[in-house]
DNA sequence: CTCTGTAGGTCAAAGAAAGTCAGAAATGAC
DNA sequence: GTCATTTCTGACTTTCTTTGACCTACAGAG
């Protein structure tokens, strides 16, 4: 077997039912399993990317340290769909608010969290001198990243 | 656990409710952790900034001292603080993160908004080509769209 | 007023730990 | 067997923490 997948089970296993989080050492593991500390990157980049479910967050420096999250699927399937197939590459900000308004309806997300939202995609916010399909393909990675961390909170 | 750490929650164990300002010994403090002197002014940097919403002030000489105060404000008056004064044209990733944790701590906003808003400007959101500087424009206007978004909700 | 001891401030350098990226090596499809 | 993709490594970078040497300010004694 390979040692990414390898590293990926052993991960996996850490994550249990109870607990949706793992806090890891990179030079730890590495050490662990023979291999290069980057290679806990890879890992991390190939098999736990928001598109796989998961979220991580890391720390540099004398006692750092990398979180690893697991979004649970069950009360945001719908919002994973979102994230994963319905919002492509780019997105205007009359789509954003279109989406949006779809969301609140249907209760995946509350109106604190929808006009949050709105503004942070509105025009007035990427007010910036940039061609608008870059504000576009911005706006895409704003509402996945956004969706992504409401999903992690719901399945908490 | 990082020294910085345990001090820092040493320190905010002394601000409780009633009391927002402590008065400590710099080398006293050194002493007692095990330190250097200059330990104690990294915490203080980098954990009790006005932007962690503390002031410090201190003295030398004999009898000197460092005090901590904890700023209170009401909701409406941080966030028109924020809005007006604090954040100008131009705002980085860790300089948003750290807002919103103050903001988060002082109730301003809830758990869920805070990591939205977080998301929302995470360098993994905004990856586009486009130079660091004006997604950093961006940002301080996403942040203040968002603050204003939330005054309105909190009625103001 | 000056001297001296006390106490805090600054800054650069060392140490600790994670991130990046190009290229080598292995694997798989044809 | 060749080519493309995936995996893996190592050198270099960045970030955060900790320390130590040196600097500055204040208070009290003389």
């Amino acid at each position: 077997m390979r040692l990414s997948d390898t590293i990926e089970n052993f991960i996996k296993a850490l994550l249990t039912d109870e607990s949706t989080e793992v806090e890891l050492k990179r030079n730890e593991l590495a050490e662990y399993f023979g291999c290069a500390p980057s290679q806990i990157n890879y890992v991390l980049a190939t098999r736990f990317s928001p598109d796989h479910g998961y979220l991580t967050e890391s720390r540099r420096g004398g006692g750092g340290y990398i979180r690893i999250v697991r979004v649970v699927e069950s009360g945001s399937q719908r919002l994973m769909y979102l994230v994963n197939e319905r919002i492509g590459d780019t997105l205007s900000e009359e789509e954003c608010v279109r989406l949006i308004g779809q969301m609140k309806e249907q209760g995946l997300v509350s109106q604190g969290e929808a006009s949050l939202m709105a503004s942070s995609v509105s025009a007035r916010a990427m007010a910036v001198p940039v061609p608008e399909a870059i504000k576009n393909a911005m706006r895409a990675r704003m509402m996945k990243s956004m969706l992504m961390t409401i999903a992690a909170r719901n399945g908490n």
